[in-house]
DNA sequence: TGTACATCAGTGAACGCGCGTTCACTGATGTAC
DNA sequence: TGTACATCAGTGAACGCGCGTTCACTGATGTAC
């Protein structure tokens, strides 16, 4: 046996005993399914720290063994595609209630968009995995084309939050908007590079009200100054 | 000597023996410094081949081993760097191009934005090199506070050149802005989120005219319709 | 009631990959004596 | 003019890392006879 490869295994015998939790015991015959909401968990709270998110990270956070995945996921794909799912369902979540707290048709608009930048900042590596390059639901479904995971469609309800919230400026006569979807898309991808940008270019003097002016200006909010 | 570490050792053989372009025929004595501009020729083909760009697909596609590229650049940070600042100069120089082609000055704001949405749609792994999650300038500064390499002053170049187009804009009676940095960075994090939107969500149906609608909203623009 | 067996949850060890980086070297070319 | 030597460009082999994935297994628990 070669030096190194020794090493390689002491190694490996050392990470794995290091990272796997002697504490816990694994799940009763029928409730393996456990082990399923336990590594999204895991995978949570790796987010919710700001950790980078593996296959192999996720395993070390829940406290098993790499492989205990592939009984509950087919591959790193499929983890990632129930996370974000999940992520849009909160995303989803954050806004409506975010919404539903202010008054009028502007303020409601607002409020989302807020919200949005709050949840994209507060969870930058969440949020990188739902839009930013981390990880691409299009790559992902173009893999595996079968398993529909519908995070279109709940992408689509997070869009659809935008549009109706235009909808009701212009209802209310607050906005000029006549084409709504067009000008949620436009709102969504400036939220989305400001939230983006925020993160990225950390050196960039951003100026003060740049968040409202643009909402404002895209949602073509009429108001008295 | 274990059969995995032979194995390991003859596959990388291979590999560097492929990968080294024997035709090569190495710098004359004062000459060295020219391998670092070929170093930086092979990342931009790479790049233009929307190829990940890593420290060793660069010396392989620029013919040489991975250490010779440290007798150029202190390290990967250091290569990236270089090509990022040589990237900014591209941008500033093409959308100063296009800006000069048009007549007007709403007509040379959005030939701007139509440029820096070209200039990330045609290179895409470029464009996340500069602006996106691949590599962070302000992680290589951290990592390296002494070699300022400018990318800052290089990134705000091209921010005056929105600045100056909106301001231009204003003057010219076609614009309602009055903060222009403010409306410059609003338009660029817009210009940003749909660039890279366009790339990730490309399930999402992105509405004819969300480019122009956008653009026009925040800058401004007034115009007969 | 006891026992053989199937099922099930989960693991340990390894594979092969690509990465950035280090180190001791090779071999050509210019320079000093 | 010849030769020893320093310099320089560039390489080969390895290190250690983390990744996703596969495979044969272990050991507990329920079920059938």
């Amino acid at each position: 046996m070669c030096p190194r490869c020794s090493l390689y295994s002491r190694k490996l015998m050392a990470v794995n005993a290091e990272s796997t939790q002697l504490g816990r015991q694994r799940n009763a015959r029928g409730e393996g399914a456990r082990l399923r909401l336990e590594i999204l968990t895991a995978a949570h709270a790796l987010l919710a720290d700001d950790e980078a998110i593996t296959l192999r990270s996720i395993a070390r956070r829940a406290g098993i063994s790499a492989p205990s995945i592939y009984r509950h996921f087919a591959d790193v794909d499929a983890v990632m595609a129930s996370i974000v799912e999940q992520a849009f369902g909160e995303l989803v979540a954050v806004l409506s209630e975010q919404r539903d707290k202010a008054e009028t048709a502007i303020k409601r608009l607002r409020a989302i968009c807020t919200a949005y930048l709050a949840f994209a900042n507060e969870r930058p590596h969440l949020y990188r995995l739902m839009f930013g390059g981390l990880w691409s639901a299009a790559d992902a479904v173009a893999a595996h084309p079968d398993d529909d995971p519908q995070i279109r469609e709940l992408g689509m309800n997070a869009f659809g939050l935008l549009v109706d919230a235009i909808r009701d400026c212009a209802d209310a006569g607050v906005s000029d908007s006549e084409d709504h979807p067009r000008d949620a898309a436009g709102l969504w991808a400036a939220l989305h590079g400001f939230a983006d940008l925020r993160q990225t270019a950390t050196l960039f003097p951003w100026p003060d009200g740049t968040e409202r002016a643009m909402v404002d200006a895209i949602a073509r909010v009429r108001e008295a100054r």
